[in-house]
RNA sequence: GGCCCCAUCGUUUAGCGGCCUAGGACACCGCCCUCUCACGGCGGCAGCAGGGGUUCAAAUCCCCUUGGGGUCACCA
């Protein structure tokens, strides 16, 4: 049976390099975005800013029932929140447009026609049962699926076939030839002949289908280097015979080169799930984790700066990536070591921006209200430098702030706070009060409260300072945890200090 | 099952033939600092899946085995 078409691989891949390169980021929009899925975009996003090029945003919404709206604002949330800004694509246009495959069906129609006016597509009617039965009669396993017989049928049959009533699906002839290609993270990997069949591309409806409207888009987009994941290198076959089929039909001029990045794993042996909570890109937004530290992280996720740094900013991040370091092994998404380079990159910050960071945090937990009042700011700017190196996500700066935001009738001392309660509890509380009492409002500060307390604590009743710390610290905070002591009295104000600690002396 | 990918401490990663008695990070365990908790400092625990080759020399190259994963749709 000869085809009437070339049966060798004769497109050239791209060997774009620099500013030249384009990459993209074409997620479906269904479902929450998934740490994988940003991963990707980062990787993408973070090579087209290492090589000059282009970073191209495209959305593939053609599965109208898993598509939704919401799902696709999630994802320019994500991106936005990140800073994974892109140069062409959706919301900033370009030369390609439109750039929602919802919007381009008359592209891959004027395509479809080409394709099969070039011989590389072909009309199928059998069904799914009948491409079941065949296999079965030749002896041929069914897991091979369909067998490639309608390639060359003749006019008659198919008059036939449509006189059944019968519309025809859309396959790629694909090349009987073994196909090779040098991936960007694994190096050359080859599919032998007849490792797929001839696969479909159109549905009878017309409705094109992934299989096709990905690579003619990346074609027609001009995308260079195609970096994905792991779950698509054995599509790549197939796709590089499309890409093939168009490059022989005129409609474009080269292979886009691939990359393929290694999963994202869960616990054990499991890709991470859409069901586990730190899949979701929002739940660590949600906890506080800050973008530098979610996307030093990721990048992290199959790729590294250097042998001995693993804490890094976007910029040494885009100075240094390149796709051909990322590592082949899956990489398992570790929420300590994920929580660690947070807390790095906390503490990082600025004071003041660290101090901005806090604030919706602690609007979530109810501790200030909608909008910062003088009093509420003023406390957050000397309490926030108290706790930047004592968290590792923002969500945990309310427990720790709580007692600061409260009156003092609103602190409840936990029980394990109560539990550590030296028995002369109240000797020392009493003792405290007398000596922060006789400090003046004006010098009722950090220093002084402490030579004070130190003074009638230590050297007065020869406490350990664990011991005689500790009740005050509960006094006042209602915790066994908090921030520095002293500071906090400082912040909390002469007044309000001893009101404390006089209700909690009288409860013990 | 066919095809494809992957394989270094608990986890992640460095290592691309000799710098390796295998380095870092996270986690964990000590100690120091210290008003709690952190931060910081110091120290410790712990690994080349197995078997064959190639080579003067292998964690590094090749083959096999084992293990794990993916994919074989008119989903994306």
């Amino acid at each position: 049976m000869t085809s009437p078409i070339s049966a060798a691989i004769t497109a050239p891949f791209s060997t774009a390099t620099g500013a030249d390169v384009k990459v993209r980021f074409c997620p479906s929009p269904t479902g929450l975005p998934h740490v994988g899925l940003i991963r990707t975009a980062l990787f993408n996003w973070a090579y087209a800013r290492h090589t000059g090029g282009t970073f191209l945003f495209r959305i593939e919404d053609t599965d109208a029932e898993r598509d939704s709206e919401e799902s696709f604002e999630m994802i320019l949330d994500a991106l936005g929140w990140l800073g994974l800004n892109w140069d062409e694509g959706v919301g900033v246009g370009g030369p390609a447009e439109p750039y929602r495959q919802s919007e381009r069906k008359h592209i891959y129609e004027e395509i479809i026609a080409k394709l099969k006016a070039s011989g590389h597509i072909y009309e199928s009617y059998l069904t799914g049962e009948e491409i079941d039965a065949r296999n079965e009669a030749a002896g041929r396993p069914k897991q091979l699926g369909y067998d490639n017989s309608e390639r060359d049928l003749t006019e008659d049959q198919k008059a036939a076939y449509r006189a059944e009533g019968r519309s025809p699906a859309l396959r790629l002839r694909v090349p009987d030839v073994d196909i090779s290609f040098t991936d960007l993270v694994r190096g050359e990997i080859t599919f032998p002949t007849g490792s797929f069949p001839d696969f479909v591309v159109v549905r009878p409806n017309g409705q094109p289908l992934y299989t096709l409207v990905n690579p003619v888009d990346d074609a027609l987009m001009g995308v260079t280097h195609v970096l994905r994941g792991e779950d698509l290198l054995s599509s790549t076959p197939r796709q590089i015979a499309l890409y093939n089929a168009m490059y022989q039909a005129g409609i474009t001029q080269f292979i886009p080169q691939f990359g393929h990045l290694p999963y994202v794993m869960g616990e054990g042996t499991k890709k991470l799930s859409k069901r586990d909570p730190e899949a979701n890109l929002f739940h660590h937004r949600d906890r506080g984790f800050i973008p530098e530290g979610l996307l030093n992280y990721l990048a992290l996720l199959g790729w590294g700066l250097s042998a001995d740094q693993d804490i890094f900013t976007l910029d040494e991040l885009t100075a240094a990536f390149d796709v051909a370091n990322v590592n082949p092994n899956p990489a398992r998404f570790d929420q300590k070591k994920a929580d660690a380079i947070n807390a790095a990159h906390i503490r990082k910050l600025t004071a003041e921006d660290f101090k901005s960071r806090l604030v919706p945090y602690l609007q979530s937990a109810g501790l200030i209200g909608a909008s910062l009042t003088e009093a509420e700011d003023a406390i957050l700017t000397e309490a926030a430098p108290l706790i930047q190196e004592r968290i590792t996500v923002l969500s945990e700066a309310a427990p720790m702030l709580g007692f600061l935001y409260k009156s003092a009738n609103e602190i409840v001392v936990e029980d394990d706070a109560k539990a550590g309660m030296p028995a002369n509890t109240r000797q020392i509380i009493d003792a405290a009060i007398v000596a922060l009492d006789s400090l003046s409002e004006a010098d009722f500060k950090t220093e002084a409260i402490q030579e004070a307390l130190q003074s009638a604590l230590i050297d007065g009743l020869g406490e350990k300072p664990r011991n005689a710390f500790g009740p005050l610290r509960t006094g006042i905070s209602g915790r066994r945890i908090s921030p520095p002591l002293f500071e906090s009295m400082q912040i909390l104000g002469k007044a309000e200090t001893l009101t404390r600690l006089q209700q909690f002396a009288e409860a013990n």
